[in-house]
DNA sequence: AACCATGATAACATATTAGTTATCTGCGTT
DNA sequence: AACGCAGATAACTAATATGTTATCATGGTT
């Protein structure tokens, strides 16, 4: 007899393999690092959304829903838009 | 009076600022970085873009399309791919 | 209160990727 | 020669991201 597993936090979701595969989880930890070091980024150098599509040359609705995790992005915005924040990306072996 | 710039080398076109942004320069570095590691690490474990697909969930056409450079794909596609070969991602600060 | 800049978001059009199915060529092997 | 497996690719559909334009709610400022 099985007892069911609970849903109560963020980890209790990334860590059950039924519902999160781990190139899901891979892609979910990767997005959150993302977007934080992004919006840290932008504020850290005083730029609004607005100013950050000039720059980019993507539009704010789109750095918006990049965010708020709406959408997963394609890498070529992804490199528009962290290059004037001063990062880009690597391949990496897993740690693990 | 200038001085036309000629193109003879994949160096000459990607150094040609008029031509390539910093940013997509950057991507492009990182993908021709990634279907290195890609096709290595799939050769040495003697898997098949079929059996790949079957291992990450992306089907051949797509997993050939990646390796061949001939699509700019999205961060989900990437992870499902580079998981089973034993690769991640990650965010860092530009080298410059 | 009126104003202004912010991030979020709606609605729709456009662009691009991925799925699907099938086929093709090349290369070994039998 | 016939076979099987490899990667590449064609043609089409489905899914999704981005562009475009406009607006909204909020918070700060005058």
């Amino acid at each position: 007899m099985e007892t069911a597993k609970t849903i109560d936090t963020f980890s209790d979701y990334m860590n059950d393999e039924t519902r999160v595969s781990p190139a899901e989880r891979e892609r979910i930890n990767f997005e959150v690092a993302l977007i934080g070091k992004m919006i840290e980024a932008r504020e850290e150098k005083g730029l609004s959304q607005r100013e950050l599509a000039e720059l980019s040359g993507v539009k704010q609705p789109a750095i918006a829903r990049l965010e708020s995790l709406r959408a997963t992005p394609q890498i070529d915005t992804l490199f528009k838009v962290l290059y004037p924040l001063g990062y880009t990306m690597q391949i990496v072996p897993l740690s693990k």
